[in-house]
DNA sequence: CCGGTTGTTCAGCG
DNA sequence: GCGCTGAACAACCG
């Protein structure tokens, strides 16, 4: 579930619960359930992979990693993380970080850097990108300080569009190609929401999980690269290596 | 049925 | 203090 489109595919479905007052609260993340009692949910938000259920003064921030899950009304098997009960539903986390932030929102988060936002800003993007020059691709395209939201499928599968090998260092790139980077990230994120959606986004990859290039149909390499050491889907004739 | 993973944080170590 | 490694979380798919 847990890239920055099905983070809002999640605020959608549960956009219903926005304005409405917290009955009841339970579950086992480590937080002050009775604090959240009678309190109103004055909005529903995300940044990036953040799922931010706003109260007056307090937001609860969830974050799925890499097995979350949740559910409306139907609970799952297995203890949930919290447990949102409303007058019009009961809302289910489970296997997720819940944390608390009491700051202003504004004053945490820079909404220019998430990829879903209204507020992305592709020239910031790619001032924060040149920023890194010695960072290889395979780790800026992951890292939620530039790109808020994109998760390992993302890198994979702009690499592969991009036409970039995945260790090339930010520096080593022209500057038209870091432009193609970000133009390309902001275009597969409105993509993979839209397929998502429509239960094809695996139909439709080029890169991630592939054995063969469908361009030039040599067999991809498999590798753990970069800091991150993620599984990465490379094809060495088409991915250029500049340096 | 087991192995692997759309992710992040933190402890422990050198 | 730094960077690196591994653990922890714990659900589902193939």
């Amino acid at each position: 579930m847990p890239e920055g489109p099905s983070i809002v595919i999640m605020q959608e479905e549960m956009q219903a619960f926005s304005g409405k007052k917290i009955l009841e609260a339970s579950g086992t993340a480590n937080i002050d359930m009775n604090k959240l009692l009678n309190r109103k949910v004055v909005a529903i938000k995300t940044w990036g992979k953040h799922f931010l259920i706003c109260l007056p003064h307090l937001t609860l921030r969830i974050h799925l990693l890499l097995f979350g899950k949740y559910s409306i009304d139907e609970p799952r098997k297995g203890k949930p993380k919290l447990q949102l009960r409303f007058t019009n539903g009961t809302l289910y986390f489970y296997a997720c970080s819940v944390t608390e932030i009491e700051e202003d929102l504004d004053d945490v988060y820079d909404w220019t850097t998430d990829l879903m936002n209204k507020q992305w800003d592709p020239a910031a993007a790619r001032k924060r990108l040149r920023s890194h020059p010695d960072m290889l691709l395979c780790d800026a395209l992951l890292n939620q300080d530039i790109f808020a939201g994109a998760g390992n499928i993302f890198k994979n599968e702009i690499l592969f569009r991009t036409r970039l090998h995945p260790l090339n260092t930010v520096g080593a790139i022209p500057t038209s190609k870091q432009a193609a980077i970000v133009r390309e990230m902001h275009t597969y994120a409105f993509e993979f929401l839209r397929w998502k959606k429509a239960g094809v986004l695996k139909k439709h990859w080029e890169a991630h999980t592939k054995k063969i290039c469908p361009r030039c149909g040599i067999p991809f390499h498999k590798e753990y690269l970069g800091k991150t050491k993620r599984r990465t889907f490379f094809c060495e004739s088409c991915q250029i290596r500049y340096a």
